[in-house]
DNA sequence: CTGGGGAAGGGGCCC
DNA sequence: TGGGCCCCTTCCCCA
C-alpha cells in the first residue's frame, strides 16, 4: 500500500531542516550569500551537484563548500526552494536567469518548465497580439504588469482534477498538480501527451511559416524555435521513440554541440567562477582524465551547460560571457543576448506602422522604413541612375515609395504628376515607449495622399526634393499616425 | 534553371 | 542599456 503523501511530508520535513539549519552538509556561496542544504538533497536534484559531490564522495566527514558566481542570490534561491519544495516561481523577469542557472546546475525539469514558460508566455502575448488587433485598443497592452507563475510539482493532486487559475487583475497565475495545460510540467514518464501537444503546436508553426510564400504577414508574428532542436525533434508526429529515449538523444545531441563547455576542454570557456573547497578549487568539469572519462560515462546523457558563462583572458582576467539558452551562442554583452534571444523568442516589438510588418530591431525597422516606405536611395529603381528633386521623382505603389528618374517616369507614362506633400499626413518614427502600442495604418490619412493609379498598378507619384537631408527625413512620411 | 538584386535578419561594436 | 551603424549571410523574386 503506497501513502501518496508521503513524499510530500518528506521533502516538507526536509525543506523545515534546511530552513532550521538542521542537519545541513553543505554549503553554497553565491555572490556572498551564503545558503545551508543538504548534500543528499542536492545530489538528487541537479547533475551538477551529482557530479561535484560524487567526486567527493570521499571525505564525507567535512561539509561540502560550493561558490557561484554566474547567477545570482535571488536565482539560487528559486532553485533552492523548488529543490526542497517543487514549486518552482517564475516571472517573465527571472525565468531567463533561473533557466540559465539550471542549466548550469543540469536540472533538466527545471529548464523544461522554464522553456515551456517562455513558450506559454509568447502564446499569451500572441493571444493578446491578436485581441489588440481585432479590439484596435492600445489600451490592451500588457500594461507592464508582471505575470509570473508558480510552477508547483505536488504530489497530493496526482490523482486529483487539474486545477489552475489565471489572476487577470494581478497577472499571476499558480499552477499546481500535474495536468496544467499550458505551464505544465510532468515527469518524464509523464511527458508524452504534453510531446503530442508540442508536437501540434509546431505543426502550426510549420503550417504557418508555409504560408510564408504567400505574402501572409503572420508568419512573422509567430514565433518559432527555429534554433531549437529539440522542438524540431518534438514536432516530428512520426516519431516513435520513446520520451527517455528521445531525451537521452537530445541531450546527447546537445551535448556534443557543447562539449567544448561542459568538460572543459575548451581553455578559452570556463564557468564564471567555480570554487570548491572538497575539489581544491578544481571544477568537477576540469577534473583528471579518468574522473572525466568516468564522469562523461555516468552524465553523458545530461544537459549541457547553457547560460551565464565566464571565460578567461590571456592575462588571467575574467571575461564576462553570455551564452544563450537556446543555441550555442556566446554574447560579451546581456543587451546582445537580450536581442538575440528574439531570434528564439520570435518577439517582434517594432512593427511598421505603414505595412503592419514586424521587426525583432528597432534598426530593422528603420532601415525597412527608409528603404521601403521612404525612398530614400537617391537611385532610380529602374536604370539605377542617381536622380534628385529635378531629375526624378518618388513613385509610391501601395505601401511602397521608390523613385524613378523623369525618363523612366515618362516611359512608364506616369509623367508630370506631382503630389502636394503639404497635404500629406508626416509619418513619426515610433519613439521609445512606442514599441509596445500598435501603429495602425490609417485609411483615413491614406485619401489623403493623391493617388494617381496608372492602370496595371497602383503608383502614386510624389514630387522628390533631394535639397537637403533635413527635407528627406520630413519627406514622404506615409500613413502614420 | 540560374544568376543578380533587393530585402530581411543576425552579429559586432560604438556612442 | 538602448539606439544605431556597419557588415555579412540568407532568402526571395525576377529576368
Amino acid at each position: 500500500m503506497e501513502i501518496s503523501s508521503h513524499q510530500f511530508h518528506l521533502l516538507q520535513q526536509l525543506n523545515e531542516q534546511r530552513k532550521q539549519d538542521l542537519f545541513c552538509d553543505c554549503c553554497i556561496l553565491v555572490e556572498g550569500k551564503v545558503f545551508k542544504a543538504h548534500r543528499n538533497v542536492l545530489f538528487a536534484s541537479s547533475g551538477y551537484f551529482k557530479m561535484l559531490l560524487s567526486q567527493g564522495s570521499k571525505e564525507t566527514s567535512q561539509p561540502t563548500t560550493a561558490t557561484f558566481q554566474a547567477f545570482s542570490p535571488d536565482t539560487f534561491t528559486v532553485i533552492l526552494d523548488f529543490v526542497y519544495s517543487g514549486k518552482l516561481s517564475l516571472t517573465g523577469q527571472n525565468v531567463i536567469e533561473v533557466m540559465s542557472a539550471a542549466s548550469y546546475l543540469q536540472m533538466t525539469d527545471v529548464i523544461s518548465v522554464c522553456k515551456t514558460f517562455i513558450k506559454s508566455s509568447l502564446d499569451i502575448s500572441e493571444k493578446e497580439k491578436d485581441r489588440y488587433f481585432s479590439l484596435s485598443d492600445k489600451d490592451v497592452n500588457s500594461n507592464g504588469v508582471e505575470r509570473s507563475c508558480l510552477y508547483g510539482a505536488d504530489w497530493r493532486t496526482e490523482n486529483s482534477p487539474p486545477h489552475s487559475h489565471l489572476n487577470p487583475d494581478q497577472g499571476t497565475c499558480v499552477m499546481s498538480g500535474n495536468a496544467w495545460s499550458n505551464f505544465s510540467y510532468y515527469p518524464t514518464s509523464q511527458r508524452n501527451s504534453q510531446q503530442q501537444q508540442l508536437a501540434k503546436h509546431d505543426q502550426r508553426q510549420d503550417s504557418i511559416k508555409k504560408t510564408r510564400h504567400l505574402g501572409l504577414q503572420q508568419s512573422s508574428d509567430i514565433p518559432h524555435y527555429k534554433s531549437s532542436k529539440l522542438e524540431d525533434r518534438s514536432s516530428d508526429p512520426t516519431s516513435h521513440i520513446s520520451q527517455s529515449e528521445e531525451e537521452v538523444q537530445i541531450d546527447t545531441e546537445i551535448d556534443s554541440a557543447h562539449a567544448g563547455y561542459q568538460y572543459g576542454q575548451g581553455s578559452d570557456v570556463m564557468p564564471r567562477s567555480l570554487a570548491v573547497s572538497q575539489q581544491e578549487h578544481e571544477s568537477p568539469h576540469s577534473s583528471s582524465k579518468s574522473k572525466s572519462s568516468k564522469a562523461d560515462e555516468q552524465y553523458g546523457n545530461m544537459p549541457s551547460i547553457l547560460g551565464v558563462m565566464g571565460s578567461w583572458a590571456e592575462d588571467d582576467l575574467p571575461r564576462m560571457r553570455f551564452k544563450c539558452p537556446f543555441c550555442t551562442h556566446v554574447v560579451k554583452r546581456k543587451a546582445d543576448l537580450k536581442r538575440h534571444l528574439r531570434c528564439h523568442t520570435g518577439e517582434r516589438p517594432y512593427p511598421c506602422e505603414a505595412c503592419g510588418k514586424r521587426f525583432s530591431r528597432l534598426d530593422h525597422l528603420s532601415s525597412h522604413f527608409r528603404t521601403i516606405h521612404q525612398a530614400c536611395k537617391p537611385i532610380c529603381r529602374k536604370c539605377k541612375r542617381h536622380v534628385t528633386e529635378l531629375t526624378g521623382q518618388v513613385v509610391q505603389e501601395g505601401t511602397r515609395r521608390y523613385r524613378l528618374c523623369n525618363e523612366c517616369l515618362a516611359e512608364a507614362g506616369i509623367d508630370s504628376i506631382r503630389i502636394d506633400l503639404e497635404a500629406e499626413p508626416q509619418l513619426e518614427f515610433p519613439q521609445e515607449g512606442d514599441k509596445d502600442s500598435r501603429w495602425h495604418y490609417s485609411e483615413d490619412n491614406r485619401s489623403d495622399v493623391e493617388i494617381v493609379e496608372d492602370g496595371s498598378t497602383d503608383l502614386v507619384i510624389q514630387q522628390v526634393d533631394d535639397s537637403e537631408d533635413e527635407a528627406e527625413e520630413q519627406e514622404v512620411k506615409p500613413n502614420i499616425r
